[in-house]
DNA sequence: GGACAAGATGCGAAAGATTTTCAGTTTTCC
DNA sequence: GGAAAACTGAAAATCTTTCGCATCTTGTCC
């Protein structure tokens, strides 16, 4: 239930909150912006401002509840935290997300940070290109 | 010399692109935000505007000249473009930027993709972390 | 069940980054 | 040298995200 998982991020449990996380838990799409959210929300006559969107969201992220991503369109993107860290392969055509795990690239990852004397703390790798669908139209 | 180089990109010559162009050369840094490259302008007594800047940015972009590259801090940073792709450690602290090209995550990235039918155009990997500098300060 | 304080929400305004518009200017090309 | 095409600065417009604040809810205590 929902409300559980807000709960134990330490946030009273609200309407917005829990309309929000629901949304994100069944929407097919893996991948939303605080304005799908938001059209999301509006399709449900939910008189929820966008504002409310992006501070819950914001603190869905800071709970650990969900990700969020800068992929390269101006916009962010949120996602249910699955646990597993993973990267992402998009489409710039329609937008479409595949996620994937390497643990070879992880470990190079880790090794060249070590080589600078970094700490990390996280990473991005995201790869853009044109899903199957998309390589047909022009 | 700046000249031939925007010329060769299908440019014409106008003193606000020799100019910027000549400021991504010659400013120390490698990764300068429209904001940097703007304030250098000023900084020079130049009559450029910051919408200049960000259209001399993007048209160099388009032809080729420069790579954009949204890390996530909500302004975009350009470089010029060495011909070599390569990746970025970034210091979430300082800001300082570290280029790195490893084949082998290139090669993973390739077959990835390939696994998931996609075609690539293009990618960004960025690792988020402390420099070393950074590390001993709290 | 009712009162309260802390915390949330909604709305409009604001901020920050980038883009577009528009009228005037500069380049290019012949 | 002159016309067409491309370019420019300034201001206005967008777009995404955040803030300020008055109002409403939730969780807790009696």
């Amino acid at each position: 239930m929902e409300n559980e998982q807000i709960k134990q991020a330490g946030l009273k449990v609200t309407a917005p909150r829990v309309k929000i996380l629901s949304i994100l838990e069944r929407s097919g799409k893996r991948h939303m912006s605080a304005e799908d959210v938001y059209k999301e929300l509006l399709s449900q006559d939910e008189e929820i401002g966008l504002a409310t969107v992006y501070r819950v969201l914001t603190q869905f992220e800071g709970a650990g509840l969900v990700c969020r991503r800068h992929f390269e369109s101006g916009q962010s993107v949120f996602e249910l935290n699955s646990g597993e860290h993973h990267d992402h392969l998009v489409c710039i055509k329609c937008g479409a997300v595949v996620e994937f795990l390497d643990p070879t690239i992880e470990t190079r990852q880790k090794r060249i940070a070590a080589e600078h004397h970094f700490k990390i703390e996280d990473h991005s790798l995201v790869v853009y290109g044109l899903c199957p669908e998309c390589q047909g139209k022009r």
